[in-house]
Parts: C-alpha cells; sequence; structure tokens
DNA sequence: CTAAACCCTGTAATCGTTACAGGGTCAAGC
DNA sequence: GCTTGACCCTGTAACGATTACAGGGTTTAG
C-alpha cells in the first residue's frame, strides 16, 4: 500500500483517464494533490477512493454536478442525508423516463423498419415514413 | 398556400428554431434557399417538408450523419433501398442497447435509493455505496 | 418616427471526454 | 555519454446538437 501515485497509475487504478482526473480537478470534485518537485501529481489513497466514487456515481449516469454536490455531503458528515436521496431519487425519474422515452421510440421505429419491402429509395416506406409529419412527436406530444 | 416562407415562419411551421435550420444548413442538410434584396432567405414548400424531415428523423433519434444519409438516398430516386433499412435497423439496435443498459442502470439505482433511511451523511447508505468500489461497472462488465 | 420584432453573421456556451501541440522528466539500453 | 520511449505538464480544440449571445441591419405596426 504505497502513499503517493502518479496520475498514470491512478488511471489504471480507477479506470479513469489521466485527462479526466485533471478535468475532475479544475472542476473542483477533487483537491489539488501534492506536487513533486517537476510538478508531477501525487495522490493518496483518499483521492483513489474519491475518483472511485466519481467513476461509480458516472457509471449510474449521474452527472458531474450530482456527483459534486454528493460529494460535498460526504465532506460534510453531520449534513443530513435528504439531500443525497433527493438526487439518487431525481436521477432514478429521470432515468425512467428516459427509459420510456426510447422504449417509444424503439417501438415506433419497429413500425418505420418492418415497413421497408426493398426496391428503389423512390418507393422506400422508412424514407417516406419520414416525410410524413403527422407522425411527429411534436405533434403527438412525446417529446 | 405560400412559396416564399422566411426562417421564423418556416421555424413556427416545422417546430424547428431558426439556428437549427441555418445550423442544417451549414451542415449541408439543407440546401441554401433562395434570399431576399436584403439577404433574408426565403423557403418553399420542399424546403420545408425536407426540414419536417430532418425533424422527424431527430425526434425518431436518428443522429444528423444518419439523416443525412437518408436524404440522400431520398435525393436518388434510383438508389437501393436497402441502405435505409440499414440505418433504420442499425439505430433500432443502438436503441435496444442503450434502453437494456438504462435499465440495468435504474435498477442498480433502485437499489441504492433504497438503502437510505435518513440521519446523518456519515450513515448514509447512498453515499457509502458509492465510495464501494466492489460495485463498479467497470469490474462487473456493465458498460 | 420610433419601438418591437424580425433577420443577418460569427462566436461561444453547454456536457463529459478525448486528442492533440509543444514542452519537460525519467528510466533503460547501447 | 546519448538516445529512445514512456511518462508528465499546460492549454486548446474537437466531438454532437442545440442554444445564446454580440453587433448590426430591416421591416412592420402604432
Amino acid at each position: 500500500m504505497k502513499n503517493a501515485y502518479r496520475i498514470g497509475e491512478v488511471a489504471t487504478r480507477t479506470g479513469c483517464s489521466p485527462e479526466s482526473i485533471r478535468h475532475y480537478e479544475k472542476l473542483g470534485l477533487l483537491p489539488a494533490p501534492k506536487r513533486s518537485e517537476q510538478g508531477y501529481r501525487h495522490y493518496d489513497q483518499a483521492a483513489l477512493e474519491r475518483i472511485g466514487f466519481i467513476r461509480h456515481g458516472r457509471s449510474l449516469g449521474l452527472d458531474l454536478h450530482s456527483i459534486q454536490e454528493l460529494l460535498a455531503l460526504s465532506d460534510h458528515p453531520d449534513t443530513d442525508c435528504g439531500a443525497a436521496d433527493d438526487i439518487a431519487t431525481r436521477h432514478l425519474q429521470h432515468l425512467e423516463a428516459r427509459i420510456a422515452k426510447l422504449q417509444a421510440l424503439a417501438a415506433e421505429l419497429r413500425q418505420v423498419v418492418q415497413q421497408c419491402r426493398g426496391g428503389k429509395a423512390a418507393d422506400c416506406q422508412i424514407i417516406q415514413t419520414l416525410y410524413d409529419h403527422t407522425h411527429t412527436c411534436s405533434e403527438r406530444g412525446c417529446g
């Protein structure tokens, strides 16, 4: 268990590219790490765990702003936990809405695809359907 | 049925912002329209339908590149229709994969949310779970 | 005759990540 | 020694689609 990792080793261990790590630092999600005499970043175990937190949040689809809020809660252990629940619940609802929308899109697209019987573009039902604006979402309220 | 619409009226009729219309033109999805003496764009009925085509494609989640390919097919009526079917089918598979991934994310997030019993951030299970890197997607192959 | 609403161009922002360019540092091998 | 390659640094630009300006000109209605 070392206590000083350079950014490349952190990248390997966390699955997070060096560019992203520097990006998180610039955005304030990570504190500025110590530097070697040559200016190389040196990370400790806590930084590794913080990056793991961020990556786990990202893998769940959370945006960096939400992750920053969750990190702030974690940095202030006396804060009420309700805010974390709000963020997660809000994101879950967001995900569910997006799933529903994508499912509607997929269903519509499935119909479009099944209409294609081959032949020339002039007769292509896919292209015809796209020109048919009676099916656009803006007129059916599915956006 | 007029035969000369300015960009604002086209925007109203198609539900597509003037900025987007100019953007589509710059990208080559729309031909450069005629201009008034003062330089205002004047669109005809065919342009309206072409914009409708683009919007319908976008509402299905197609990217502008795919839409451009479909428009190119439409512009060459003798082309084989198979390419259109390829584009639509490929996009449908893409949608289905994305839906599956989002559903897995939502399921995981639902578990996380249910762990929150209130209280202080120090004890918050949401935050604890995010720190727990044994659950990150990179280690479970769900990315 | 003036104010509001429209149009023009070009540029920059959004989000998260990646890919450079241009330069410095460090290890291993010859 | 000296080179080669793998690192690291900073800053900037790209991706995709859209939105939001700034700074200027035109039309239209009161």
